[in-house]
Parts: C-alpha cells; sequence; structure tokens
DNA sequence: GCAAGGAATGAACACGTGTGCAAATTTGTT
DNA sequence: AACAAATTTGCACACGTGTTCATTCCTTGC
C-alpha cells in the first residue's frame, strides 16, 4: 500500500513543473489558436504525453457559460424506435465534439424529475425524446439557461424548437392505403393516453375516417410495447366488432399484434386481418414480420436535430423552429 | 431585445441576496448534513425555489476527486442486446443519484479515442461494454484515477473488475442440446474477428465438439447484427458442408439465419436445419421468431456491475474482482 | 544601429461551489 | 445571573482551468 489517499490527477501545474514552463503555457499548448512559442508546446506535450495528463472538462467548462454536454432525455427503449434515433444521433453528436448525458426516464421516473436532475450540469442543449412535459417544466429548463429541443413524442410548446413527425399526414396514408385494398371495419390499437404521439395518431385516425363517414369498430389502449401489442390484440378481437383491419400506434404494437393474430388466434394475415403499423423499425424489415408501416425517417430527423441545435447554441435569442418530417407509406405484406 | 448578452445562470451568490443571507447558507442549505438554522434553511429554499436555482454541478464536483459522472461506453445497438443492458444499467445508476455519460463506439471511431475523449471528465468509473481496449488504454485510464468495469465482449485483462457471461458453458450447453437432437453436421456463423465475445464463442464450439471428436463442418464470419445473419447464411449455405444445425454467435445474426433459411431457401426450420443463437434477446421470444438460444441474464449482469461499482469507489485500491455469470439454455421451436 | 512592431510570457483574476477554522450567537446548567 | 456547551455564521481558501493585460523578448524594416 504505497498510496493509502486516492491518487490525485494529474494537473496542467504538474506538467508545467515537468516540462519547466509556467502553467499557463501548459493551458495555451492545450486551447487552439493560442499563442505559444514551438520550442514550449513540444516540450509541454512531451510531458503530458508522458505523464498521461488532460485538462478537466470540470474546470474548463466553469468559465464558459455553457458546457460541451448535451443532455438527451428518453424512456425505455421497448419501442424499438428510440434506440435507433438515439444510435444515429449520439453518433451525430459525437463527432461534432459534443458529449452526451443521458437521463433515462423509467415507469417510476417523473419526466421533468429527472430532466431537472441533468440540468445541474450547464449542459448547451435538452433534447428531449421522451414523454410530455409541462410548461413549468419548459420555463425552469430556460432559466437554467439550457434551451429545448424536442423530437418525437412530446408536447406542441411553441416557445421551443421542435423536429416531429407530420403524425396527421402519416395517418392519412395509413388510412387511404387500406380503404382503396377495400378494408371498411378498421380498428385501432392506441398507445398510453398521456403520450403525445398517441394522441396525435389517434385524433388524425378519427378524423381522417371520420371525412369519410366512418369511424373505428374498435379501440383499445396499451403500452408502446411489443407485449403491450399481443394482449391488446387478444382483448380487442374477442369482443364485438369484428374488424378486417388494425391500424397501430407504433411499430411494437404491431408486431405484437401480427404474433396474436396469427399465432395465437390462427387468423390469416393479411387476409382475414390486415395490419399496419407506426414508424417502420428495423425488425418490421425482417421477413417473418414483413410488416407494413409508416415510415418515420430517423436520418432526417437528426440531420434536423443536429442542425437546430447548432443554431440555438450560436443564436440563443433565435425565435424558435418547428420542423416536420414527412411520413411514407411503406407497403409489405400485412396489408 | 432586453438580454441582449446571454442571460447568466443563476448562481448561490443570487439566490443568497434575494434571501438576505451570506453565500455559505445557500451552499449548507444544499449539502446534506451541514449545519444550518431551519430559518435561514427556509428562506433560502424560498428564494431557490422562485428564481430556480440548482447548484452548478460542474463546481459542485470541482473540488472533490471525482465526480458523480459514470462513463458508458457502447456500440452500435443493432446487436438487439446492448439496448436491453443500457436502459436496465441506466436505471439502476440513476437511481443512485449517478448521471451517465455516453460513450458510442462506431464503426469508424476508435474505441480508446473515444474512451479517452471521455475521460476529459474526472468520471467516478468506466463501464466498458463494446469492443476490445488494450493494456495501454487501460493504464492511460488509470492514470486518469478512473477505474474500468468491463462487461460483456472486452478482453480479460487481470487489472480490471469484470463481470462477463461464461461463454466457454454456454457453448457447452448448445453443443450438448444439438447432439441431444441428433445432430451432427455442425455449421458455424461466428461474429467479428476482432471481438473477444466471438473469439471465446468459437473457441469453445471448436473445443467442446472436438471432445467428442468432431469439428465445425463450415464456419462464416459477420458483423453481429441481422442483416450480417442473413447474407452469412446464404453464403454459408451456398457451399459445401450440409450442414444440419446452425450455431450462430448472437441472436441477431441468429434471427437473420432464420429468416434467410425459411423465407429465402424455402428450408424447413428445425426439421432440415436447426437454429441457435446466443444472449435471449426480447425478440427471440417473439412467436414469429421462437428461437432457442443461451440466455445471457441481464438483470443478474447490471446488479454485479452496481455491486462492483460501489465497492470500486469506495475502496479504489481493493483486488480486481472477476464475476462469471451463469448462462441458460433456452429451448425454443428452432431446435 | 535603432525604433517599431509582433510574438511570446507570466501574474492576476474569474468561474461557482464545498469546507476548515474562528468568531458570534444561542441554548443549557448550576 | 453567570458560565460552559452547543449550535450557527461568515471569512478565507481550495478545486483546475481559460483569459485579459502588462511586460519582456525577438524580429524586421529603415
Amino acid at each position: 500500500m504505497k498510496h493509502k489517499e486516492p491518487r490525485r490527477r494529474i494537473t496542467a501545474s504538474d506538467v508545467a513543473r515537468a516540462a519547466q514552463v509556467s502553467r499557463v503555457a501548459v493551458s495555451r499548448t492545450f486551447t487552439p489558436g493560442a499563442s505559444v512559442s514551438e520550442q514550449t508546446r513540444s516540450k509541454v506535450l512531451q510531458a503530458a504525453e508522458q505523464l498521461g495528463y488532460r485538462p478537466n472538462a470540470l474546470a474548463r467548462n466553469l468559465n464558459k457559460s455553457s458546457s460541451d454536454l448535451v443532455a438527451f432525455v428518453a424512456g425505455y427503449q421497448d419501442n424499438l424506435y428510440d434506440a435507433s434515433l438515439f444510435d444515429a444521433l449520439l453518433n451525430t453528436l459525437q463527432k461534432e465534439g459534443r458529449r452526451v448525458l443521458h437521463v433515462h426516464v423509467g415507469a417510476s421516473t417523473d419526466v421533468s424529475a429527472a430532466l431537472l436532475a441533468a440540468l445541474d450540469y450547464p449542459v448547451a442543449a435538452v433534447i428531449l425524446a421522451a414523454g410530455s412535459i409541462d410548461a413549468s417544466t419548459v420555463t425552469a429548463c430556460l432559466r437554467l439557461n439550457a434551451p429545448i429541443i424536442v423530437t418525437g413524442s412530446a408536447a406542441h410548446l411553441d416557445t421551443v424548437d421542435s423536429v416531429l413527425g407530420d403524425n396527421h399526414d402519416g395517418m392519412r396514408l395509413a388510412v387511404e392505403h387500406l380503404l382503396a385494398r377495400g378494408r371498411r371495419r378498421i380498428a385501432c390499437i392506441s398507445g398510453p393516453k398521456n403520450i403525445t404521439a398517441s394522441q396525435e395518431r389517434y385524433a388524425a385516425l378519427i378524423r381522417h375516417l371520420g371525412r369519410r363517414g366512418m369511424q373505428p369498430v374498435a379501440t383499445v389502449n396499451t403500452a408502446f410495447t411489443v407485449k403491450g401489442g399481443f394482449s391488446a390484440t387478444l382483448e380487442l378481437l374477442a369482443g364485438e366488432g369484428k374488424p378486417d383491419a388494425l391500424v397501430c400506434a407504433n411499430d411494437a404494437i404491431a408486431i405484437g399484434a401480427l404474433n396474436a393474430a396469427r399465432y395465437q388466434l390462427g387468423l390469416a394475415v393479411p387476409d382475414e386481418l390486415a395490419i399496419i403499423g407506426y414508424d417502420d423499425v428495423a425488425a418490421a424489415a425482417w421477413p417473418c414480420v414483413d410488416l407494413s408501416t409508416i415510415k418515420n425517417p430517423i436520418a432526417e430527423r437528426v440531420a434536423h436535430l443536429g442542425d437546430l441545435l447548432k443554431r440555438r447554441i450560436t443564436e440563443p435569442q433565435a425565435s424558435p423552429m418547428h420542423i416536420k418530417i414527412a411520413p411514407e407509406l411503406v407497403i409489405r405484406s400485412t396489408t
């Protein structure tokens, strides 16, 4: 036991002492564009390399008004979509030299509480990809000088930037497609009632059917998961209504529905029952699933998020921007 | 435009001024166990609430030797397993008041480089769940005072803590099961050659077959993805060997293989070809997949990771601990 | 050779918070 | 009422870095 107390982290002063220069010279060496002679620079770099020195990001960010951190708030990834979104987003942010503070929103955790906890760090921005958020939390964030960018399922607050899929138009594509296929008895498995994406998609379905003088023959709410879709389908098909088509609020639900219909109830899909999902997750394209769905393009979404982030950071006072992503109908073999 | 310069974040001094107390009183109010009178405490809390104050975590962590941050290093989530692992882990860490700095390792990014970049923050620990890491990077981390805990696919370095699945025993279960089912011509779709989990599982397969005087009739390497498994299966079954069973290095590959065999090649699974995966991801249990596999328990793994993390932080000098998680055979309808 | 200009350097301060120590205040005891 | 003890308070410093400003050094042009 040579080191009883925990070993200190190497600091700029340590490097300065080893390289026989002042501490400021070390700071300048690691600050792009600062004025250092080539000679001292190399001395510093060599000493730093040998000691394993890296500038402490805490101290470095302390005297800036914000940091290189971006908070990403997301929920359970059972929905099969957020994982892919996060993957792509993380890749983009990291390339731009940002670091991601991941906030997880579970069943028990409150979105606002989790978000505020992460905001102890002066993040450059918050990307909110989970659940709804109320206006008071938004003002709390703004007071903490943390601009919010909303994507995925979240409230339509005019005061914050947003990149959202056009759920209204997506549902139009779904309804038109099913009607063109000759379906008339359309049922719906919607998502959780408190999630904005659920509400929007359901409202759009009602509206587009209503325009044609129709309405869903049955509706059930469930979680945005495969399990949820499975049990909801059993429940729904046990009741009245006898649908010939099932509109699901997302792909996870649709995959659950497909499995319940085909393997539990022995229904022929799509002959006896058509099923359409929403998002176009990777699993929807697997041959054993081969799900018709509405594509919610990830690459485009991430690109817009990156742009919006840059803009918001450089011009904090710019007026909020609301970007809608156009959905696409993807026809596979379940409709 | 009233505020031309970016609004400052509310600091303890602001609160102190508003509550007419000293700044130290504010600090003490937000420090559990500190000595403050009930009167000043409530004055401070009220002012803080009104101004929307939260202590700046950067400054708060600066004078401690490490922070409340934990770095989590993971790769693409195409493998269907890491997403679930991360989900569970994030939940646990957040409950304990830790915050997670997420480091993404893409195809182009180097593990070591990404890791070191995150270590600019004095994290309490690094949880490494992606790719391999060489000894020099480990020493770099240790010099930065950042203990590493390895899980998932990574090198077996004696100097760091680890929580690993027992790949050797898992493959024994797979081989014994296939032989009991009467299979004799076993082929293998292995993962990337530079990933430790691949190497270990493949080596175990060779060894367990070897003990019975057998060897794989064919082997192909591919990425840990559904797409990889799909194309690898087409390639493998086009060649010589005529296998009657396929051992896949993980579930994503197995799902790709299943889809290729059934829907592209028209093979009867399991009658003409048995398929077994590894990990037991959520999708393996879907009726349309219903994949036999070796379970790599996530809950147990996360629990051990949490314990190890706590131990390492409280006793930085403790000797490294290596925990093996026992795999389980899960028999479904593909074998 | 000399002045002027530019580049390199170091001292001092700022960022926002926690904490040791001594002073000030309150509480408890005889 | 007087004193000891316990609690609360505030000053000053520490954490590790970036940056302004004045100073010093070197270079260049005349």
